[in-house]
DNA sequence: CAGTATCCGGGCTGATACTG
DNA sequence: CAGTATCAGCCCGGATACTG
């Protein structure tokens, strides 16, 4: 079945420069943010939480794809007004839907991390 | 089934810093990457083609992203030396395998591109 | 705790020109 | 046809310092 995009009355089509797909394309291919979403089909985090799940990130980042998450509505951001702060961060229905295809993606990356390691290799002779 | 990384004896995770996961992620996670390596599903393709199908890609990063491809083992380059010149590309079975969940994303993007749309327009406000 | 603000280098990216 | 080479701008991304 064909997508219609409603703001152009055109195909959904990623191959297309002019379809919004692409910049959506963009946003979730980012491998920050396939990891905060991968992380959080765990269960509701805390910005902490997400830092130390996902080893390497930094504030920025951590921060910048959270924002970008929340604005295509991955993810929901709850803050409680509490001393210390403490805020939440969930997936949306549309952001637990999402999880899948993103799971399956790095899964296969880790399954067959040593056949690229082995083509790499090869390569470098 | 947990996989382990030969070069390192620890198990695959790309939640780990230090896991080389992250840097294929990295590759993967590319908007060039996901539209070549599922053009290339429709079979072998030239140059040319390729540059046809992926509206928008500068020759310099089609390029880029075919030699990165070929050196993680996904794609094959094949040069016919005929005046003009032929190159074929095409998907090894590694690449077969890794356009499996790369579909999955770029067709899961397209279909539901109208609700993302929604949730940016709710957004804004 | 959960960020924001700022700086800065490096690499992505596109445009243009050129080549076997 | 299938690239390479070069330039220039901008954004990615990390490090550091600071705040309600």
């Amino acid at each position: 079945m064909e997508t219609i995009v409603e703001s152009s009355g055109l195909p959904a089509d990623a191959f297309s420069a002019k379809c919004p797909t692409r910049q959506v394309l963009d946003h979730i291919a980012g491998k920050w943010t396939i990891l905060v979403v991968d992380a959080l089909l765990e269960g509701t985090m805390r910005y902490t939480d997400l830092s130390r799940r996902i080893e390497g990130v930094s504030q920025k980042m951590l921060t910048q794809t959270l924002r970008s998450l929340e604005g295509d509505g991955f993810i929901t951001r709850t803050v409680h007004p509490t001393i210390p702060p403490r805020v939440d961060y969930e997936l949306t229905a549309l952001g637990r839907s999402l999880a899948e295809p993103i799971t399956a993606l790095r899964r296969w990356t880790e399954d067959h991390i040593n056949e690229i390691e082995q083509a790499r290799s090869r390569a470098r002779d």
